[in-house]
Order: C-alpha cells, then sequence, then structure tokens
DNA sequence: TTGAAAGCGCTAACAT
DNA sequence: ATGTTAGCGCTTTCAA
C-alpha cells in the first residue's frame, strides 16, 4: 500500500499552502472560490484522508470517547452501548469499547489503558457498583460518568432510569389488577438499582401486606431457584428484579404447572428485546436506553466544555410500563 | 485539572533527557539502574501517562482497530464483539466500535471515520453482505477480515464457521432420532450463510426425502410466520436458520397446540445466550464465537504484518451440537 | 550509557 | 485571502 497521501501532498498539488488546505478543508475560515475548488479537487485526487492521530495531537482531544462495559452478557446492556455509540457518532465522537469483566484490578487496567489513548471521557456502563469501584472511578484523571448506577456520594456524575418509580409502577400495575399479596424477587445488593427497585415495590403497597421478598442472582438462573420460594408462599403475582429474573421465573412455574397469569402474574423490569419473546410474552418495565445513551453522552460533553452541571444529583429518566401478557386479575379465592 | 504530565516533565523531574525516558518506560534500550529508578520515581511522582497519540504519530500504528457490526440487535454480535474485544486486548490493540446499521451508505461513512481515526485495522462482523457490500469494502485503505460472512471472490480475509458443516450436523441428528420428513426456515439470501446452511441440511438428507423449506427472516417474526406455513406439511422436525427463528417457530408451535419435542422437533444455530432458557430448552450448533473473535484478531493482525496468508480460502471454524430439550424422535405413526 | 535534534501530520497564531 | 512557522508529545537515529 502507497504511503497515505498527507496534507502536504495535498497543498503542492493544489499549489497552495498547508494552512490554506487545512482551512478549506476544516471549513473554518475563508478561500476565495477557486482555491477552494483546487483544494478540494487534489484532496479527492489523492483520495486524502486528514489524519485524525495528527489533529488530535495538536487539538488535544480525540473526539472519543472510552465506554467500559463490565456486563455484555446482560443482554440489556447491548442496547445501552448500541445507544451510547449513535448518540456518541451523532455528535462527532467515536467510542472505543472496554469489556471491563466483572474484576476491578481488571477495569483498573482497562482505565488505564483509555487514558493513554487519550478518550476524552468516559462512560461506564455497568450494574454493580461497590464502594471500592467507586473509589477508584472517582481518581479517573479523565471525566467519568456512571449509566444506570450511582456511585453514591462520590460526586461522579450519573444518569440512570428512575429505577424506585419504575418498580413502583410495575407493582402498582399488579395492585391495579386487584393483586394484593406481592412478591418480589430481588439481586444483591452490589447491584446498584436492588435496593431502589424494593423500595418502590413497598411505595405501591401502602396499606397492602408487605411483600414477600426473596433473593435472586440478576440472572435466570437466580430467578428460576428463587421462584420455587414462592410457590406456595400465597402471594398471586411476582414483581422481578430484571426480566431475566422473570424468564427464570416463568421457567420454574411453568415445569410446576403453575399457569401465567390466570393462577400468578409475572412482570420484569428492562425491557430487553426478549421480553417479547417469552411465553406468555413478558409484561415489563422499558428502561428508556435511546435516552439514557444520549444523556450520558450529552453529560459526558457538557463536563467536557466545563459547562458541568457536574456532581449533583443523578439525572433520573422515567421509565415506562409495558403490558403483555403475563399479568393478569389474581385468581379468584 | 491540572495539565496532565509529559516526558519532558518527567525528563526534567529526573535530570535525564526525554530520550532516556521514553527508553526506560518502553523497555527497550539499556539504561543504569539508577537512572532507570529516577526516571521510574519521577513518572511515578508525577502520575505520567504516555501519550498514546503521540506514540501513535510517531510509531504510525495506533495499535487500535476497528470493529463494524451492523446488527447488534441479533443476541448473537454481543458474544462475538465481546469475543473480538478480549482477543484484541490480549494483544494490546483496542477496539473502536462502529455500529453500522444496515444502511451501506452508513456504513461508509462509518468505514471512512474509522480510516480517519487510523486504526490498524478493521473487523467487519455481519451477517448480510451483498455484492456492493463486499464492492465498497474491497476499496478500504485499511487492511479488513470478516467476520461469519464472506465476500466470494473478493479475496478478503474471513473466518467463520464452517455454516454448511454446522447445519448437516443439525439435520444429521434430527435424522439420527429417526426424523425422514424434514422441514427447513431460510432465511434471504442477503445473509452470508443463509444458502450454505440450506445445502447443509440438504448434505445430511441423502437418500430421504427433500426437506420442506419456507422463508424465514433470521428473527423471530420470520421464524413464527415461516412455521405457520410448516404445521400439516407432514414434516416431523424443523431445522432452523438460526436460534430466533428457531424461538419464533417455538412460539407458533405452542400456540397451535403442538408439542415440542413430541410431536415436533426444532433445532436452531448459534446458540445464543437464550436458547437455554427457552421452553423447551432449545438444541442448536454452537458457533465458537471465542474462537471465531481469536482468528479474526490474529488474522487481521497477520495481515498487519504482511505475514498475510492473505485472500485464500475463508478459515472455516468447526461448530457444535449441543442437544437440549426440543428434539427427540418423532411421533410414532 | 546518555543527550541533541529531527520529525510524525496537523492547526492556529501571526504575518503579509 | 493566503503563507510562514511554531509547536502538540512522543520515538529514534546519530553523536558524544
Amino acid at each position: 500500500m502507497p504511503d497515505r497521501a498527507t496534507i502536504a501532498d495535498v497543498a503542492e498539488r493544489a499549489g497552495v499552502s498547508t494552512a490554506t488546505v487545512s482551512r478549506v478543508l476544516s471549513g473554518v475560515g475563508v478561500a476565495r472560490e477557486p482555491t477552494r475548488q483546487r483544494v478540494l479537487a487534489a484532496a479527492r485526487e489523492l483520495d486524502y484522508r486528514p489524519s485524525g492521530i495528527a489533529r488530535a495531537l495538536k487539538r488535544r482531544e480525540t473526539r472519543t470517547l472510552g465506554l467500559l462495559v463490565t456486563d455484555l452478557g446482560n443482554p440489556f446492556y447491548p442496547q445501552v452501548v448500541s445507544a451510547i455509540e449513535s448518540a456518541a457518532h451523532e455528535r462527532g465522537y467515536g467510542i472505543v469499547l472496554s469489556n471491563g469483566g466483572d474484576d476491578p484490578e481488571r477495569e483498573l487496567e482497562h482505565l488505564d489503558l483509555l487514558v493513554e489513548r487519550r478518550v476524552d471521557g468516559i462512560i461506564v456502563a455497568s450494574s454493580r457498583m461497590t464502594g471500592r469501584h467507586a473509589a477508584f472511578l472517582r481518581r479517573s484523571p479523565v471525566p467519568i460518568v456512571l449509566v444506570n448506577s450511582t456511585a453514591a456520594g462520590s460526586g461522579i456524575p450519573a444518569v440512570a432510569t428512575a429505577h424506585r418509580r419504575g418498580a413502583e409502577m410495575a407493582a402498582a400495575h399488579l395492585v391495579g389488577l386487584g393483586h394484593r399479596r406481592i412478591g418480589h424477587i430481588g439481586a444483591p445488593s452490589e447491584h446498584a438499582a436492588a435496593a431502589q427497585r424494593e423500595a418502590g415495590v413497598r411505595d405501591a403497597l401502602v396499606g397492602l401486606p408487605d411483600p414477600v421478598v426473596v433473593q435472586g442472582d440478576g440472572h435466570v438462573e437466580g430467578g428460576a431457584r428463587a421462584a420455587e420460594g414462592l410457590i406456595g408462599s400465597g402471594v398471586t403475582a411476582i414483581a422481578c428484579y430484571n426480566d431475566l429474573t422473570a424468564i427464570g421465573a416463568l421457567r420454574t412455574l411453568r415445569r410446576a404447572g403453575c399457569h401465567v397469569p390466570q393462577q400468578l402474574s409475572v412482570i420484569g423490569f428492562d425491557d430487553i428485546e426478549m421480553a417479547a419473546w417469552t411465553d406468555p410474552p413478558l409484561t415489563t418495565i422499558r428502561q428508556p436506553t435511546g435516552e439514557l445513551g444520549r444523556w450520558a453522552v450529552d453529560r459526558l460533553l457538557d463536563a467536557l466544555n466545563g459547562s458541568g452541571s457536574n456532581g449533583a444529583e443523578p439525572r433520573e429518566l422515567e421509565p415506562e410500563l409495558v403490558v403483555r401478557a403475563s399479568t393478569g386479575p389474581p385468581p379468584p379465592e
């Protein structure tokens, strides 16, 4: 492959200085029309592509954002990644993807690499958020924003779904259908949203019996196991921590010969794509992934421009109830 | 934020030249131990991180690979992305993610951006591959490798699952169970693997009736619709283009009151995570995503080092039959 | 063993 | 309206 044309090559061919080429191509400053045309022609003929590297070195910004994801295995995250990529792209930013795994050490290493690559900012999308985790994120030499998890008190800006509100909507939906004894399959406390979602369920249950709470693991297996504990507990509906949990619960119930929603209602959280494909299709709370991505990117860019309404409260986005077929009125007594 | 320390700052603090700092930190060349220590200390004290940008400009390589994905909506791709990211990371490369969408125009634009960012090479992961598509990929000024789709005759290196072989394994599994009349739900021909998978099914059916082939769309909806056409066709088993298709088929069959696998067997392809969660859990052909990622990265790096065993045949990787519960013997006559 | 200096390809003052 | 020039932060000859 012949070496790529540089700005000097274009300048020479067009018979102008590199400065002029730069001006014409970046549309900044002015140039007489004939000059402009010559430059454009030369650039085209040489198939010239400006070097983002050289530009980044000069401008001291790469127009690149780091995206650190810990759990691409959860089908919710690809949606978020996709949304973030689109939002960034629209604003002229590229995304360097880092698959953190769940090991903070490894994650620290990834962070370092992102910093060496001189990303302008970093988005961390992860459901789990421990204190240790937050501690080293705070030390980042680059602006960070968290998506869908908050590092309480760390001052790290975050944008998240209104988890508590969403869970309340879920439980309220069940109550509205006539359910009074409600079960909740929760997630371990390192899931940043676990406590809020449980609280939300309780919010909807004022004046009603407390929910029967059992612990899952945020995945299908945990949901399946936890659901066993709920069978015969007298609950007529289960609000699950997330869709994966609900899918597990659905499986257990089916195997136990328990009909959903005739005998028991199940509601999830997230609205991952496959929620529509379960049997019965899952009623759930949709997280606004598109908005989440857009806000995360915008907040980060704000921070870069110093116009940071920084720290402050996490920005909360409203979720939405999606009624499908896994919920219905409780069975008659 | 105070400006990041540069190599000059470190040099000054350690009382040496920048050249020495560079040598010590990149471990190239030699330095007396005391010098080394002083440099290391200075770097640590200043929390120095070399600028990958400046380095890239000098070395003319970014140690970054572009990853162009067209269909993050298909749950198979996150697995591939994850595998590629890990493989690249292990070899010291970062990944710039581009979410192509399915529009070749848009994709071209993404490609351009990757080139401007001076990625060292590009991996394209996409199930669809039209002639037009291949045509512009061939013009890329940067080495490309295709994952799981081949651009026949384009000479673009590719690594893919042995689709034909996999489909044959699927159909052979059904035949082995005693099935003789087999249905196949295919995908539109712009899916690079569609033809091969159909051929594979036929391969396993020598001496048996031809398969009954109906067309899906590679997604759940298409699978569901296509399966309707198969009910009452006399087939006792369905080999599906992929898992999403199979999930759609499962849904249709359940609604039609047709028991799987007692009355009809269903087998998928891909082994996406949720294949294990369907009801019944889906028997399928597992694509070796980890290997796929590793090979793709390695092939690309080979091309970068000129040691390209280039063009040549697409490298084919062996899939694996995963038997779950959606397949069984045909019903007695 | 270490240092001086010349770029890598661009942009942005500053001149003209 | 256009050109000259000084870097951005590194690596890498080449000299000492």
